[in-house]
DNA sequence: GGATTACTATAAGTTTTTTTTATGGTATTA
DNA sequence: TAATACCATAAAAAAAACTTATAGTAATCC
C-alpha cells in the first residue's frame, strides 16, 4: 500500500474535494485525481463512486478511510512530538560531571538551563574525569564536565574554567610550621593521590612530572572522605579543593600550605564526542555555557 | 513527513539491519542508507546513532519508533482488510428485488450465494420494477431483479428467465364459465392493475397495445392482497402471477382464464449499472447468477 | 594480528514515480 | 444557455527513488 496514494484518498474524502485536497497537497488536482486512480488500480478495489456530482464511499473505501483517519492523526502527532524534541519542549539533557563540579559548577549551570528549558529533563551523571570521556566515547553521555586529561582524538572539549588545587597537611606536619615550601620538598614525601582516572590526580602528577619531583605515593583512593581522614592522621599531605576541605580548615585539622610555586590549576572542560551530531538539548547547553562564559570570564586582550 | 522514509527507519529499527530492513522492502541497501539519511535531514533531527557496530535510537528516534509500529500495524491491518474484500470474505451485496422476484426467486438464489461466500452480508431490497430500476441508477443498489421495463441507457441488463401471468376472475365473472377467452374480449372489460413502475403492469399493458385493445382500467394499486380482494369481489379481473393466488386457486375462490393468445410471458432481468465497476460481491453474484442460468437453462439452439 | 566477514556510507548514473501543463468533459447554477 | 466549478486524461517535465560500484569500518576468525 502506498501511503502517498492512501493520503490523497484520505484528503479527497476529508475535503470532500479532489481540488481542495490538492491544495492541501500542494500539488495541482490532476496529481490527486492519477493518485488516487492508481491507488484504487493497484488496490483492485473501488473505493470512491461518482453520484452525479456528489462522490460517495463503497464499502471498502468507507472501511480504508477510517484506517486513514487513524493513521494520518498518528504521523500528524508524530509529526508534532518531532517539532517539540527541535523546539526544546521535549527531551532530556544526558550530561556528567566529576563529583566535584558536580557539586561546585553544575547547580549554577543546570538551574540556568531549567529555567530556559523548563520542558527538558535532566539526567546528571557523576564519575572520575576519565569514566566520563569514556561515558562521553560510548555515547552514554553526550556532554561531561571533567578535568583536563589526555583525551581521545574523538572527543571534543570546550574550555570551561580553571580550578586550584592546594597542597594540604595535618597541622602535626613539619611542613605546617613553615609559612611555605617549594614544590621540590616534595621529593620523597609520602603523597596521597586520588584514584587512577581522576582528572586532579592527572593535573598534580603533571605538575610533579614539570618539577621532576617523585615523591612517594603511599596510598590511592577515590574516597575524598577517606583522605582527608588520612591526611588528618598525619600519613602524608595531599592536594584538595578548598572548598572541599572548608570545615576541616575553620576547625584547625588540616591546614593548607602554601606552595611557593603556586597552587596547582587545571582546566575544567565540557567535553562532546566530536563525531555525533548533539542532541537539541546538549546544544542548547554548550551553547548556553559559551554564552555564559563570555558573560563571567570576559577573555583576556 | 515522508512515509516512505518512516517506512524504511522502521524496519531499519525493526530488523535491526539496514541490509535486512533493504530486504523486506525489496530495495537495495543504499536506498535504505538514503531513505533514511533524508528523513534525519528533513526532520532536522538524528533518529539513529552508531555505538560502535550497534545501533542505537536517539530519544526522538525512540518516540518515533512507537509511532511508526503504530502506524504501520495499522497499515497492514487495512491492507488485510482490502484483500477480504477483494476475496469476498468481507463485503455486502446491496440487491433490490420486486415483492414477486424477493419471494420467489431470490430466495434459492441468495442462498446459494451464502453458501458460496458465508462473510457477505446480503441486503436485499424491495420495491417494484421501476423503483428498483432508479436505485440501480442512482447507485443506491448496485443490482436489481426486475421485470423488463423500458430503461435507462445507462443500465445494463441480463436476460434471467421468463414469467408467466395469467388471466384471473371471479367465479361469479362470465370469463369463468367459459373454456377460453380471447384477448379482444377483453376489450372495454374492467381491469385492476398494478401501479405504475410495476414491471408485470408494463408487460401486461404492452400485451394490449400489441393487440389493439382498451380494457377499461378501473382501479391501479401495488397491494397484491387488495387487488385479489377486489377481484374476489367480482369488481373486474386482472392478471397474476400464479403461485401467489395458490390458496385461493384451490379454495375456488379464484379462477384462471385462459386466453387463446396464451398467456403473459415476460422477462425477468438482473439490472446493474453500465458504467460503475461492481463491487466484487455484486461481480460474484452476477457471475454466480450466469453460471446457474446456464445449467438450469440450456441455451436453445 | 592480519585476513575475512558482514555490515553501512557515498557517489554517479539510471529508472521510476510523481507532478505539471494543457485541455476536454460534465454536472450544477445563474 | 451560458457560466461555473468541478474532475478526467494525455503528454511532457520534474522530482524522487533506486541501482551499481565501491569505499569504509567494526567484529570475528584462524
Amino acid at each position: 500500500m502506498n501511503l502517498r496514494q492512501l493520503e490523497a484518498f484520505y484528503l479527497v474524502i476529508k475535503r470532500k474535494s479532489f481540488t481542495r485536497a490538492a491544495e492541501e497537497l500542494n500539488v495541482t488536482q490532476p496529481a490527486v485525481t492519477i493518485q488516487v486512480k492508481s491507488f484504487e488500480k493497484s488496490l483492485n478495489l473501488k473505493l470512491i463512486q461518482q453520484v452525479g456530482k456528489r462522490m460517495q464511499l463503497t464499502e471498502a473505501g468507507e472501511l480504508l478511510y477510517q484506517y486513514a483517519e487513524k493513521i494520518f492523526e498518528l504521523v500528524s502527532d508524530a509529526n508534532e512530538k518531532m517539532r517539540d524534541f527541535k523546539k526544546l519542549m521535549r527531551g532530556t539533557l544526558q550530561i556528567g560531571a566529576t563529583k566535584n563540579y558536580a557539586r561546585y559548577i553544575m547547580p549554577s549551570l543546570l538551574s540556568e538551563f531549567q529555567r530556559r528549558y523548563p520542558r527538558i529533563k535532566v539526567i546528571l551523571d557523576e564519575g572520575n574525569s576519565e569514566d566520563m570521556a569514556k561515558s562521553v566515547l560510548e555515547k552514554k553521555n553526550e556532554l561531561a564536565l571533567i578535568s583536563q586529561l589526555n583525551l581521545d582524538r574523538k572527543i571534543k572539549s570546550l574550555f570551561f574554567s580553571t580550578v586550584e588545587f592546594v597542597l594540604v597537611a595535618s597541622p602535626e606536619h613539619r611542613f605546617s610550621q613553615r609559612k611555605s615550601i617549594s614544590l621540590r620538598e616534595l621529593n620523597g614525601e609520602s603523597v596521597i593521590l586520588r584514584e587512577k582516572g581522576s582528572g586532579s590526580r592527572a593535573a598534580v602528577l603533571r605538575k610533579f612530572q614539570e618539577y621532576g619531583i617523585w615523591p612517594s605515593v603511599i596510598m590511592e583512593a577515590s574516597s575524598l572522605d577517606f583522605i582527608v581522614g588520612y591526611v588528618k592522621q598525619n600519613k602524608g599531605v595531599s592536594f584538595m579543593f578548598e572548598p572541599d576541605i572548608k570545615e576541616e580548615l575553620e576547625k584547625g585539622t588540616l591546614k593548607v600550605i602554601s606552595l611557593e610555586e603556586g597552587n596547582i590549576i587545571f582546566f575544567t572542560d565540557l567535553i562532546y564526542h566530536s563525531e555525533k551530531s548533539l542532541s537539541p538539548p546538549s546544544e542548547a547547553f554548550l551553547k548556553m555555557v559559551k554564552e555564559l562564559k563570555k558573560e563571567l570570564v570576559p577573555p583576556l586582550p
